[in-house]
DNA sequence: CTGAAGGCTAC
DNA sequence: TCTCGTAGCCTTCAG
């Protein structure tokens, strides 16, 4: 009668187990897995008592592996793998003809109605096409796709319906234009804000919330195998392909092929994967950091504020939808300016933001951590553009801007890393001064000046040391005949690797480099004093310390990736990125002037109105002493009634004629000044400010020194 | 030569 | 609350 209990003991604890798993009726159950707690909270809440006779739940916390690019003892040692393979009774490597064999006859994926969701859904999908083909090629579905409405549409006399992707919701719409306004749009946002009134809706009516995958042949294993397998090449000619389809896809009803979840909805994933990992070339920045920028300038962030305060702000005014732990980090590493990290920082790092110890990974919880914008940053952001600036909606609401214009590339000052599918980037950072200079060459149409990386307070050398590769090198020098003192690491090496490799060098398998290693720590940066071994001390003399003591690292120009209007670009020097860059930022500026000579024509109109509306009085044109208001409004040109309310004086005709002669000033000045013009003007404003920072570094590094007289002396040797 | 690790924004 | 494990790509380094 019930299931079979046998091995019940070692399922896992967060299984709820459907009653008949297991026994004689274990093939028509049904395995729910769903993403998160809170979605197996839901489902649990939608499953009436009758109901779990046949579903059972199993919540999946975090991204599942990557088979397909897992070696077997990743699969082995995987938790969600063990735990499935218990809770269904899998076997690796068998071959099913049906599921007889199975606690369970299928399995529903309910994943979140969002990217991260798809790409749940897609892990999953690869799992089992790869571990347990045959289960996908069986004739009845076994995986089920659980949908839940992404938006609903009312109408007064008309049914409800309900679309499960804004591309049907869009479609709808396109199909019948004229009407489609009388109805009324609600956006679902997500499982988890289900109620558990919805909850029991899906369930109740499961098979229309459902949607069966279906194996059609080779070309859905190949689909699969391009979106996870071990061919980034292979990958990206599929985000090509498929990121600038037009085409929609074909009819949607309770089926859908692999090939077509692939192709059409999981690419959404691998475009939005890209768009929060890779820059933009024209803002540098990565969608979450666009949005802490957009609210820091929103709300004016020109005060100390609780770093877990302005997270959550950020959430609110730039629908930020993913956790505000994970934006708290991201504004963690915007702030942090120690060497290797930024050369201009944007927001202030006020608390322990972070150190070069570790390369910022030991800064303090948010909740000990303060912010806020630096000056520097409407100087790069200048406000005059917010005007001009396409902004992205939600649901009706003004958001972030789609990009940003700063007045130089941002990327290439501080510099850029991304993991994303099908391509990551890096991208090093250079001095704004080279780019400025740079930018000024283009505008000249002058040949650029091929840059070399740059990192703000870094004393070792960067140099040039192959095709598309610099080099770092740390800084040392003999103290005695016996010990050297290392006081710079290269760029990227951090002090607490550093020690780890220094100990490596001293016990290297038995045969010593160095006898000793010493670490001081000054208060601002380390010294580490190395005691050579008598047996190695020539050898390393000659070939090098920075060498032999692995102090050179490698800065690459070989992968850097930016977006260019939703299509990723490959970029093989920073000067093809200035030279991408600025002719849009001089368009910018012709957009302004357009504006500004607009909005001062306006006002200068309006003066010449007044003026001459004053003059009228004073003629005796408009005769106004002894005379109702209302009368004297009928004879006026529409518009002219405001005027009453001027002081009806001569004064005030000066006072508006010196105001009159002060816009056309103006407006001589707008037009004598070309995009150029105004393009230099802020980029004086910028260098100006970087002068400032500068004089600001070279005192606090002069007060450092005189308070730090004692210099730090190598360890006797015994 | 292969495998592992680091970097970063997400679950 | 904090830690750990996962995706995704490329480079470096150890075995």
């Amino acid at each position: 009668m019930a299931g079979n209990t046998e091995g019940r003991e070692v399922l896992p604890d967060k299984l709820e187990d459907a009653r008949q798993a297991g026994g004689k009726n274990s093939n028509r159950c049904t395995l729910i897995l769903t993403e998160g707690d809170s979605s197996k909270a839901l489902a649990m809440s939608g499953l009436t008592s009758d109901k779990r006779d046949f579903y059972g739940v199993y919540p999946i916390t975090g991204k599942v592996l990557n088979v397909r690019k897992a070696s077997p003892a990743q699969i082995n040692r995987n938790k969600f793998i063990q735990d499935l393979k218990k809770i269904l009774k899998l076997e690796l490597q068998k071959e099913y003809t049906d599921t007889s064999s199975l606690r369970y006859g299928r399995v529903i994926l309910m994943t979140d109605q969002d990217d991260d969701g798809t790409h749940m859904s897609g892990l999953l999908i690869n799992l089992f096409s790869f571990l347990w083909p045959s289960l996908l090629k069986l004739p009845s579905s076994f995986l089920i796709d659980f949908v839940t409405p992404l938006i609903k549409v009312t109408h007064e006399t008309k049914e409800a319906k309900t679309f499960s992707s804004l591309r049907e919701f869009k479609e709808w719409k396109e199909k019948d234009k004229a009407h489609a306004t009388e109805w009324s749009v609600k956006f679902y946002k997500g499982l988890g804000s289900s109620t558990v009134e919805e909850g029991m809706l899906y369930f109740n009516q499961i098979d229309i919330h459902v949607r069966e995958f279906v194996w059609e042949g080779d070309a859905d294993g190949e689909a699969i195998n391009i979106a996870f397998g071990g061919d980034p090449e292979k990958r990206k000619e599929w985000i090509r392909k498929y990121n600038q389809v037009d085409s929609l896809p074909g009819p949607r009803g309770n089926k859908i092929t692999y090939k077509e979840f692939v192709n059409n909805e999981l690419v959404l994933f691998t475009i939005a994967n890209l768009q929060r990992s890779i820059p933009t070339i024209f803002d540098g920045l990565k969608s979450g950091e666009r949005k802490i920028i957009f609210t820091a300038f929103k709300i004016d962030l020109t005060e100390l504020t609780p770093l877990d305060e302005f997270s959550s702000l950020v959430s609110q005014h730039s629908a930020y939808h993913h956790s505000r732990k994970c934006i708290s980090n991201v504004i963690i590493r915007m702030a942090q300016d120690f060497i290797g990290r930024n050369n201009v920082n944007l927001f202030e790092p006020s608390g322990q933001f972070g150190t070069s110890a570790s390369g910022g990974k030991d800064a303090a919880n948010e909740r000990y951590l303060h912010t806020k914008l630096k000056p520097v940053a409407r100087v790069l952001f200048p406000k005059a553009d917010d005007d001009l600036l396409e902004y992205n909606l939600e649901y009706g609401r003004k958001l972030e801007p789609t990009r940003y214009f700063p007045i130089i590339p941002l990327v290439l000052l501080n510099g850029a890393k991304g993991i994303g599918s099908g391509f990551s980037t890096f991208i090093p950072q250079y001095n704004p001064r080279d780019v400025i200079a740079n930018i000024r060459r283009g505008i000249k149409c002058e040949e650029m000046e091929p840059m070399v990386p740059w990192y703000r307070d870094f004393e070792g050398e960067i140099k040039k040391t192959g095709e598309g590769v610099y080099t770092s090198y740390g800084k040392c020098h003999d103290v005695n005949d016996n010990t050297v003192q290392i006081s710079v690491l290269p760029i990227g090496l951090w002090t607490d690797d550093y020690k780890k490799i220094l100990h490596a060098l001293k016990a290297n398998n038995g045969d010593p480099l160095i006898e000793d290693v010493s670490v001081h720590n000054d208060g601002t940066s380390m010294v580490f004093n190395v005691i050579l071994s008598k047996k190695h001390k020539k050898e390393a003399r000659r070939e090098g310390y920075l060498k032999k003591f692995k102090l050179e690292k490698n800065i690459t120009t070989t992968n850097m990736h930016l977006l260019m209007d939703e299509m990723i670009k490959k970029y093989h020097t920073p000067e093809e990125i200035i030279k991408d860059f600025y002719p849009h930022r001089l368009e910018l500026y012709e957009d302004r002037k357009e504006k500004m000579a607009l909005a001062l024509t306006r006002e200068i109109e309006e003066l010449q109105r007044k003026i001459q509306f004053l003059k009228d009085v004073d003629r005796g044109v408009i005769l106004v002493v002894g005379r109702l208001k209302s009368e004297i409004i009928k004879e006026l040109k529409s518009g002219d009634e405001k005027f009453l309310e001027l002081s009806l004086t001569m004064d005030q005709c000066i006072e508006l004629e010196k105001e009159l002669a002060e816009k056309n000033q103006e407006v001589g000045h707008l037009n004598s000044s070309s995009a150029e013009s105004m393009y230099e003007e802020d980029l004086k404003k910028f260098e100006s400010m970087l002068s400032e920072s500068e004089d600001l570094n070279s005192r606090k590094r002069g007060m450092m020194a005189l308070s730090c007289q004692r210099t730090v002396k190598p360890k006797k040797t015994q």
